[in-house]
DNA sequence: TATGAATGAGACTTCATTCAT
DNA sequence: AATGAATGAAGTCTCATTCAT
């Protein structure tokens, strides 16, 4: 099975997993974000989902194919919304201003990360030392929401809501300061209490005048 | 010895260290940052270091000691210019404006990093998954660091070149697109050239705007 | 598995050790008693038996837990015929004399030490340096086994074939007598042959003077 | 060095120990008493006797050269009193009933025992490993210790007040019950406390008794 | 004489993976 | 499909011993 078939197949199936399929993925995603995949042992793993070691191996050839088969298809739900077909007619629609635009996506990324958050911290650990994630990452998400996130700025550029830098530039900054908060959040100051709507709204203000005309 | 004292010794030593020693954590670092701490094996190190296996265990009792031994002086190195004494006076005698402020600063971090990158990579990487490092970090670095700052940008907003937002939202916002922009040249993006003068310009623009009063 | 469930397990099993435990289990009895624990490596273990030296940490987690699982099932068979619940009825029945006690109890003695001679040797060695062993000992043998004896000595002291010394004593000095010729046997002077028949009617005429009311 | 040479040198010399191989065999004693020889690490004795660990190699070529000279000198320690040149004489004079030699006896075995406990038990504990050990044993303690104590009870027997049972019985049967006790007391039952007037006329009633005439 | 850094063989143990059941 | 015993390569770490200083 190619990368193109497992990419296809993992959109649809989840259906198709066995009942201890399912708590092998529960179980290795828990220990990888905790541990780290090259720290776990698919002992542990096997422990812990409650099944003998030979039945991993009968699901998945190696251990990297364990790792792949819970992070690709996580790459897979995150471009979903972001290269809908019809997002531009929502765009232009629903999106008056940027600033609509913003908190939208604000609150899209939100929700997935919180849905996803094993899954993604287990991605960014992973990603330096697999170029195969490295790979699937620039050539699934990348280049399409790239593509994506550039006509978006070309087209308030355009009406004149975002300062003439390159678009490159500002998905940048953007995306910094938004992931900067998640990652504050989400995996820095795990302890603290945050008062999202307060947290978004500055970042917002802050997007906008910092990336305004003038 | 306590971990006070191996950061007393950390400052000053760099001296002490054996010939093989400095071999030792040469090819340590290199690796570490390549493949990942626990990927990385003893006696990869030891070959690149062309040292015998057990001189490793001669001076750092566990892998993980060595581990500790990388990083702990990188952060040590990390906060000196930042908590110096006399910080205070050459703030309010070289920096009028934030403006000034932030450039110096993203010129200071930039060399830092440029000189530290690989053990900067490791210690992300492994943050994670040992907590002394956490807990070294914020005791060390995070406290020391985040009360200075907020002094200094408490000093920004009473001269009134910073809008009243919460000094740590601030803050956060800064890092977070200084951050970013290292992290996608020299992590993410290490592929591309940079024009630093541009990209450092536009995003200290973006600040000030984004930052200011109204 | 607590130390009383092993206890337990040890009594039935023997059925449940796999083909290739049983073979680990004859090899580093050989060899521990041979050359000591500490001085056996388990890579050596491992060629003896045949087997892979990952073989035997499946099923004993660590050096010693075998060592253990060696000597752990000797002590229960040791005290086995000693405390069966009807020892008191045979007492009775069957011995009428003291000298008729001592001669089966060396006899059974004997057969016991013949059948676990190296598995004793190999306890002897390690007692001093494993607080388990010992505690073990203490707890499963030393006091069943103590308690039964005073009872037993206490028994003939009242039918007046014994001195009326502390039963304490009576137990030492008999064992000391029966545990130096063993030893002299099968552990100094093993090159030698022995008349057991002769020396153990030796023994018994000097405990019986030895222990004889006046 | 032959052994012969090693053992004579070892009768002299104790003062021709440098402090630090004072210090050496001390801390070694102490270590291989506790741990075993084979369990104890010269880096361990090193710490422990405050030396460099190249210091013990200087004097002992080996760390069994290091046990041997903490156990050989104990041994001719132990045959001294024994095989003195007059002892003819003194048994003659001095001890006219066995009970007395007895006594004697006892009372210095005792002596030498709390005086070399560590080192006995070293022995005793190496004894089965090593060869040289035994044999130096067997040559300068068995053999000439054996043939005076055959002398000695072929002695008593003449006077009548020993049974006519082979001397080496008599010898085995007495060293069990002697050895028995100070098993019991030194290494078995260290947490008691013993009342070794009251043991010991025990013990001599009991050896007087069983090896009478009748 | 004394040191202690260096060694490399080998110790115990873990691991991903295979395969007979 | 599932098991779990078995493997052997590789991992971390310890050790007795050597040698330059």
């Amino acid at each position: 099975m190619t990368e193109e078939q497992r990419f296809e197949e993992m959109l649809n199936n989840e259906a198709s997993l066995t009942d201890k399929q399912k708590k092998i993925l529960l179980a290795a995603t828990e220990i990888f974000a905790e541990k780290g995949f090259a720290a776990t042992s698919t002992n542990e793993i096997a422990k812990k989902a409650g099944v003998a070691e030979g039945t991993i191996f009968r699901h998945y050839k190696t251990k990297k194919e364990l790792l792949l088969s819970i992070v690709t298809p996580m790459m897979l739900k995150m471009i979903g919304p972001i290269i809908l077909k019809d997002f531009n007619k929502v765009l232009n629609k629903d999106f008056d201003h940027f600033e609509d635009f913003l908190r939208a996506m604000i609150a899209n990324r939100k929700e997935f990360l919180e849905k996803n958050l094993k899954v993604v911290k287990i991605f960014l650990q992973e990603v330096p030392f697999h170029d195969e994630l490295k790979d699937q990452f620039i050539e699934h998400v990348g280049k399409q929401v790239y593509e994506r996130f550039v006509q978006i700025v070309t087209h308030y550029q355009k009406k004149g809501q975002l300062a003439d830098m390159p678009p490159t530039t500002v998905i940048r900054l953007t995306a910094s300061t938004i992931l900067g908060y998640f990652a504050t959040k989400y995996i820095i100051a795990t302890d603290q209490t945050w008062d999202d709507e307060k947290e978004i709204d500055g970042m917002i203000q802050f997007l906008l005048k910092g990336l305004s005309r003038q």
